[in-house]
DNA sequence: TATTAAACGAGACGGTACGTCCTGTCTTGGT
DNA sequence: ACCAAGACAGGACGTACCGTCTCGTTTAATA
């Protein structure tokens, strides 16, 4: 007279899920996205096949999983940064992590990726998003503060600021640098000083 | 003793070349890049796949070229217009343009695409950075004119403008709208109508 | 630790080895072994090209193999015969099993395959030398009976009787009918009937 | 202002197919009949596809050509010799120069091909058929003679001599040497001295 | 503690597409 | 009219992966 209907059989093995992930970040590393595939992956961790597409639907779900565990967290800020100089920083530290390879394999991967997924929301909710939202913070912060005027539409803003980043690497004509970051910055918070009449 | 550099063998033929494109270009529409195969292009196209393999290094290339014709070229602008309404005018052509599958299929080959190819840099001019310098064109006029003053760093406000326009194909946070290009155009001005101190 | 060697993994499926000998034997008496391909037969059969690969290392050990199956089985002899009618028998059979197409096809099928094959090998045994050991067998009990004197050189012999077989194919010079395999017999035996001295 | 009513144009470059034969055949005894191939054979010659092909109706009749030259030609026999030494005598040179790679692959090339073309009957009455004459013109000789009696069959006799040869290089069950060769020749007169009765 | 169900690695399955090679034909410019 | 060069449509090659499906083998929760 079973109490819990809780799961009977042999439970996942979380070091599988591991080594499939580690084995798709090497290659990723190595070899690109366009190279990866779920037989290498399986090869290189020593798993079986099945075991890669009963923990993830398909190859790119998979990329995307260990595409974030490699993506920037984001650090906390310096509490005595001015707002522009604390923007500056962010920028930078995106600008780095970005101007790698990684940073267009990353890019491909969301460009690719079934938009509707859960996986790529979530890739974009906790890579892309989550600067623009740390972005948001610091600047209505800074509003509230009443450093700032509130711009006319804060959420083109936030596009105005991050959306660049993702222009330089796809288009590629032009250096993504800390000079870049410098500059966005400042001209962001020129928007921000002098507001539309 | 004549030795005319003059090419020896039969011509390419230009025929195979256009149905080739034409076939690519179908099946990227109902398809999308994902489906596209060297193999179903040489079907629909009647045509042999080494002849395509003659033409294009690999599908990315073939759907590069594909694509360009495909993709929007610049109207002229009004010359009645104001700065503003005639950027405003572009950016709403090229939100209407990308805001189909159409849009995010040349971005995904563009993100895909091998950076240093040929094409690859061919698209990028003619589809993406020729918007971008018309804008710089529209811009300077004015700041000539001295209806405007210069921007601290222009680049950095060209993709200011044009940037976010990838950033929301890309992320699919907020949506590619008419409003979006207003508001994009109305925030470019402010920031070259109130420049930097 | 048990570690018995046990197979890992799917074993090779009995059905679709079957389906590609069918198949490969359907086509190859329908349109013979120069229109066979690796492809027709997979398509014939609904199996994969790589399955095909796994079973056979090409397109000859496959033809081989189904060869084999079609080719003449060696019929129990008659125990009332004599030798020399007995002889007759199975050289009229091979005869007749030989001028059709088929055996066209299986004498160049041995002759177009690598010889060091396994296939090529198991191929000769059970259509070629299996027809020449039987005759061998049926000469030697004549001879061990007293009713035939040994010859010269048995190898040499039996060559002589199943040799010219192959040659009326190859060259054509010559019908290969009935007749031919009474003359051969006949011949063969006047050889044993006397000696050289 | 033609005078003869002969060909008009340019005439057929004899130089193009000599160099046509010579290629085939070098590639012949390099990797054999399966390697050949007409793009392989104009690579090789420095001559175009369509002059080869203008020349021959396929890669068969183009390798039966080339193998025609390098075959065996018939020596004229020493007057000296009785007849059965001098049958030993062509045995053993047919052994030598079909025991050789260039045996099997004229052998293979003899059956591959199509035995109606017109090549495939030329090269048969060359290469193979001639022996068979020789060797008849030979017996026919001894027995108009008195040296000899005629056999039961003509026909079947000498294909129990020159068949084996094949036999022999097809099934490979026995080795092809100058013992055989002596056998062929000792079996086959002693039918000569023993007809049957 | 023994049972048992689900996970595991291995690897074959039917498929699709790859990029290469060759066929036999056709189309150039040049002899 | 021929030549070499080389592109053409077509088709087969052998390989790589796809996502699915057995296999025989662990393994941990349940009974």
């Amino acid at each position: 007279m079973s109490q819990v209907p809780g799961k009977r059989g042999r439970p996942r093995s979380a070091d599988a899920r591991r080594k499939a992930l580690a084995a798709a970040r090497h290659l990723l590393m190595e070899d690109g996205l366009g190279r990866l595939s779920i037989e290498a992956v399986a090869r290189a961790a020593g798993i079986g096949k099945p075991t890669i597409y009963r923990n993830w639907a398909n190859l790119q779900e998979l990329a995307m999983e260990a595409l974030i565990t490699v993506a920037p967290a984001e650090s906390t800020p310096d509490p005595d940064l001015s707002p522009q100089a604390a923007l500056t920083a962010q920028l930078t530290r995106l600008v780095q992590s970005f101007s790698s390879t990684r940073g267009r394999q990353i890019t491909i991967a969301l460009a690719s990726a079934d938009p509707e997924s859960e996986f790529t929301r979530a890739f974009r909710n906790r890579v892309i998003l989550s600067a623009r939202a740390h972005g948001r913070a610091l600047i209505e912060a800074a509003i509230a503060r009443g450093d700032l005027s509130a711009p006319q539409d804060m959420e083109t803003l936030l596009d105005m600021i991050y959306g660049p980043l993702f222009f330089r690497i796809l288009a590629g004509h032009q250096p993504l640098d800390s000079n870049f970051a410098d500059s966005l910055a400042r001209a962001a918070f020129d928007l921000l000083r002098n507001p539309a009449r």
